[in-house]
DNA sequence: ATTAATTTGTTCGTATGTATC
DNA sequence: TGATACATACGAACAAATTAA
């Protein structure tokens, strides 16, 4: 067994708080909850959820923009990225 | 009654002090003080509590550490391994 | 047009760990 | 032994743009 996104934060555990919750959001992505182009939860609405404080979650938001998975448009939203689209076959 | 890892440094015996330490945590751990993927106290509480300093302390968790018996996350803090799960017997 | 609420952007301070010199 | 660096987390506050009423 090894370490998986659940859906709640381990707060003693080997991982940050922050690289869980970018698992976390990650297999929610993929698994559908939230479609491309679509706004994830609001980060004050993942505070809530999760018990984090905000810096924590921004830097997990942080680590999946780097990916690629989400973008951010400032004072909009965090929004799931559409799937990539190398030479539109 | 035999001899095995006591609470308490013996600075005069022929055992070295961090090898004495890394007996004693280790028999912490085999008695359940610590859980599995659960961090043990962190080295300067180590230091507090067992009068040592703190190379001492280090010394005695890499050689815990060499033994498989723990695991070290940087800026995070020293975890007790979980059980190596071989053949799942 | 005003106002208020929402949302991301930014910065400061405090605390806790290990890492390093 | 002591000091400093680095990474992480929490809390709070404020700015700026957007949105809704």
């Amino acid at each position: 067994m090894e370490f998986g996104p659940d859906d709640q934060i381990d707060y003693d555990g080997p991982v940050t708080p922050y690289k869980q919750l970018a698992a976390i959001l990650k297999a929610r992505i993929l698994r559908g909850d939230w479609l491309p182009n679509r706004p994830i939860p609001s980060e004050a609405r993942l505070v809530q959820e999760y018990g984090l404080a905000r810096t924590t979650v921004r830097r997990a938001i942080q680590v999946l923009v780097d990916e690629g998975i989400l973008f951010v448009m400032p004072q909009r939203g965090t929004f799931v990225s559409p799937p990539s689209t190398p030479a539109q076959g």
